[in-house]
DNA sequence: GTGAAATGTATCTGAGTTGTAACAAAAATA
DNA sequence: TATTTTTGTTACAACTCAGATACATTTCAC
């Protein structure tokens, strides 16, 4: 699972932020002003950055500093009115910047492109003779390549990345989907169905009843 | 993996701890004060903290009444000198305590021991042969799978989790059903019987007359 | 536009889960 | 011991949930 360290000011930009990223499956965390945030980068190795421009103790040019030598790459946030040369000249070394409001998708989009660019994303997922490339997208079994559409793919991943643990299906629709559920919809039944189809799973991917699906671990009987 | 909070005001100390535990297989972060310790409880969820007693910001004590709410246990760390009254009363809350300096020895099997007392090494509760899953929300009685419906391992969740603790009818129907206990209903004494029944627990599955049901703990006769 | 692929909806079904009602047993109380 | 209160048991009906199927809709490349 990915890390991203969020450094922003105001909580309920934060707190936003936060949660649509876990829901997607990064492990975040939040520093409320600068120097919060330089203490989190000495301490931890996160995967992204991303750094409110405006914020008190140091702001974000100043955490690009910090950042730099452990290779971080780095969004800043920015609103709309500070969109101004110093930001537009960013060339300064973020890797994208976002402009306050933002679709919570585009943001995850963004965050997704970063990491894949920075080769920091890709990474191989195994499960029962099952190849997943995280930066391809492209899944093979024994060797041999196995189609699946964009959703299924994202379905794969997500059981994937939680081995061995029930995933409830309303979180898991929301990691995949990025919404919440309708109340009473069979989508993610049957994308569970055709990815069992697709894989010849249907041993693999267990139904936990009335919790949701889980993706058996090697040890498991 | 499982991650630690140290908080610890004296950077050496600190930095010893972090290296022996991450030397152990733990996640470790370290918050240099109360403040920061606090902030972090609420952003990400610990399996356990060590707290240093004396520290600027908030002591451990305060930070005691954050972790409360999360279930999340705790080692207190103190200086010989304040090994006090109130340090020597600590049935306070804390679920062990570590007295400076200590053998770095002594402190992963003293984080090893709460991590398993509370259930949250890897997850597992264990009870007379029973082994529940809390992650995969199986359960498995001397190494065989046994079936249980979803408010039979809810139930068996909470009994395990208050080991040796008789819990009320109704605190344990609220857990269970999440909400009030309709007046005179039979439905939770039936989950018991249930449950008492796959697993075999017939003098596992004590009933408190008047009061609730208790899982014995082991030492119980 | 056309057609193929991808995705979603509607509905049915059968299995599995759950609560109720009615009564039996046990424990406390008198 | 008789009575009341509390807990255990049984059988069954109602219900909920996930699987399946067929078809509708959307998307995308050409």
């Amino acid at each position: 699972m990915n890390t991203v360290l969020i450094a922003e000011d105001e909580p309920s930009i934060a707190g936003l932020i936060k949660l649509c990223l876990s829901q997607s499956g990064y492990e975040c965390t939040v520093a409320k002003n600068g120097l919060e945030a330089a203490d989190l980068i000495e301490q931890k190795d996160f995967d992204i950055a991303l750094l409110d421009i405006m914020m008190p103790g140091a702001d974000g040019y100043e955490l690009l500093e910090y950042l730099r030598p452990t290779g971080t790459p780095a969004i800043f946030i920015t609103a709309k009115g500070e969109l101004d040369d110093r930001v537009r000249g960013l060339s300064l070394g973020a890797d994208d910047y976002i402009v306050k409001p933002f679709e919570t998708r585009e943001l995850v989009a963004r965050v997704e492109t970063v990491l894949r660019r920075t080769g920091r994303g890709g990474k191989m997922l195994y499960a029962f003779g099952v190849e997943a490339d995280t930066h391809a997208h492209t899944v093979t079994k024994n060797g041999e390549q196995v189609h699946l559409t964009p959703l299924e793919y994202t379905l794969l991943e997500q059981l994937m990345r939680s081995r061995g643990a029930a995933l409830y299906r309303d979180i898991l629709y929301s990691r995949v989907w990025g919404g919440d559920m309708e109340d009473d919809t069979r989508t993610l039944d049957l994308h569970i169905k055709r990815l069992r189809q697709k894989l010849d799973w249907t041993d693999k991917i267990i139904t936990v009843y009335k919790v949701g699906y889980m993706l058996k671990s090697e040890d498991m009987p």
